[in-house]
DNA sequence: ATTTAAATTTAGACAAACCTAAAAATAATT
DNA sequence: AATTATTTTTAGGTTTGTCTAAATTTAAAT
């Protein structure tokens, strides 16, 4: 069907073009594959010939219909190996990524809606991202960033922007975790630095965690 | 560690080298790879450089130590994914070869570790086939083939030669499975074929069949 | 022991996906 | 608006793994 590479591309600009609704740029691109600008201009070509890209020279990209579709197919399949890495084979969050990096790409449709079923239909991965269905359906949360929250407000984080080792071990060490009530007791005008009581325990958080994690009010 | 292409030579390798003593021939190689000989006396050049083949012109090629444990790395990883997809995806064992082909080439180590305590260290795969453990070590039952008993005899079905989805539906049809009694109740001179009780049934077979099913007496 | 046949290797090409360096187009700045 | 800087594309090359066709070696047959 699609080559390994053609299938991270596709994945690499869905993730891209939902930051903005402008074309995705080939340096942008080539940032984001680890890869030269003049590698992605071959591929992109590529791309745009088998009609899963629209593209126009020094305008940047954007996925076709059949284009999103084939990404979503992709992270669907990250996603739900991602959920069976966490509760079926004790992985913890922060080492999922690269192994599920590799899953996402076997081919067989019996296999992902046997594993959907498997798994008990999940709705989202170990980090809260929602899980497409086989037809390419998610729901999109309305969620907050915990650093847009005001002293005094609280709720539910639900998702991480940053899925990073690094994060995520900073997080669990903390005893922060999805599904935990967070209350902002005090922000720090100087830095932005938030207190915040998240269940018994009450911490200071730079605006580097807050500005990467989601909530749900 | 190994490109997709050096692994599956080292598992094709490793399979023909256990039907004789002598090395595998550039032939029967590029047959069982489905390329040309030209392409494997390339590739197994590669092999060479890399210490995990020895090659002598001419002279076909035998697994060096190192390519050997790499091959029973990823006949593991095959034979426990295919447990995988037969115990826990609802996967028919004639459905398992091609999916367990590509996820074969996952490389985690930690996932493989994972697998193999999450399917409660399993010694055989659906087709009876013997799972080598981390350090490359398995058990090779005495098993006959059923061609091989005379009538009379009887054992147990351990495995199967063939493991093509032909022949393994020819099987479920005919309600013959892993770890089911039969005897040879007769067996014709001119054809070869036999007369067996399998459990409850009865019928006749060739020697096609008969030459590809393992018995444990 | 020649000759013929079969198996194997070499030589040269090709596609995919990448690269570097140079050229061209667009964006930013004065 | 002209110049400079940045981004993007083109041109030409590399590597991996494949191919075809020709040359070579080994095996088989007369």
């Amino acid at each position: 069907m699609f080559s390994l590479s053609e299938e991270n591309y596709l994945k690499a600009i869905f993730h891209l073009q939902k930051h903005s609704t402008a074309g995705v740029s080939t340096n942008a691109l080539a940032e984001e594959m680890q890869t030269k600008a003049s590698s992605v201009t071959d591929m992109v070509k590529k791309l745009s010939d088998k009609k899963l890209v629209v593209y126009k020279k020094y305008q940047g990209v954007y996925l076709s219909e059949s284009g999103r579709k084939t990404a979503l197919k992709i992270i669907r399949k990250h996603r739900l190996w991602e959920v069976f890495l966490v509760e079926k084979l004790d992985f913890s969050w922060d080492e999922v990524h690269d192994v599920a990096e590799e899953l996402e790409h076997i081919k067989s449709e019996k296999l992902i809606s046997e594993l959907d079923k498997f798994l008990d239909y999940p709705k989202r991965d170990p980090h809260g991202d929602p899980i497409p269905d086989a037809k390419g359906n998610f729901q999109v949360a309305n969620k907050t960033l915990l650093s847009d929250l005001s002293t005094g407000e609280k709720g539910t984080l639900v998702g991480v922007k940053d899925t990073s080792p690094e994060f995520l071990k900073y997080l669990d060490k903390n005893k922060i975790a999805l599904g935990k009530t967070i209350e902002v007791l005090d922000q720090e005008k100087f830095d932005g630095s938030m207190l915040i009581q998240i269940e018994k325990n009450r911490l200071r958080v730079s605006t580097l965690v807050t500005a990467n994690i989601y909530i749900k009010i």
